[in-house]
DNA sequence: ATGATGATTGGGG
DNA sequence: CCCCAATCATCAT
């Protein structure tokens, strides 16, 4: 039978890492890639698009430094992005019609104590 | 092993 | 808005 691919030890870190942003809190690709010590906000991005554990895993949660929505399941347009954004406001999360997050304290930065 | 790709980012025009 | 360089894990050859 086939085996899924295997997850890499740096997508499972990323993964741990997302999985710490709480409900009606985003945080950015920027802020994950300083969390591991990664100097590549883009490969944040790489592992987050190849998530095999969505939405158990809040991919949905990370969104880009200039607070506009980002990408989600590979598209950066879309349906998808859609779904994100309902994903996101189901959580009480919004972003304003020039695409940016309504309300900027509701990013989360690990590490920072609310 | 080498080259291309991408859910990014900060800088510049 | 668009273009570019930097950065780096993963993918295709």
């Amino acid at each position: 039978m086939m085996k899924g691919r295997a997850v890499t030890a740096f997508e499972q870190r990323v993964y741990d890492q997302v999985s710490l942003v709480p409900v009606g809190r985003v945080t950015t690709y920027a802020e994950m890639s300083k969390a591991l010590d990664c100097h590549s906000a883009q490969a944040i991005g790489q592992a987050l698009k190849r998530n095999p554990f969505a939405p158990e895993v809040p991919c949905h949660r990370v969104i880009r430094a200039d607070h506009s929505i980002g990408g989600y399941a590979g598209q950066t347009g879309g349906e998808k992005l859609e779904l994100k954004l309902s994903l996101l406001k189901s959580e009480g999360v919004e972003f304003n019609s020039v695409g940016k997050l309504v309300l900027p304290e509701k990013l989360f930065l690990f590490g920072a104590r609310d």
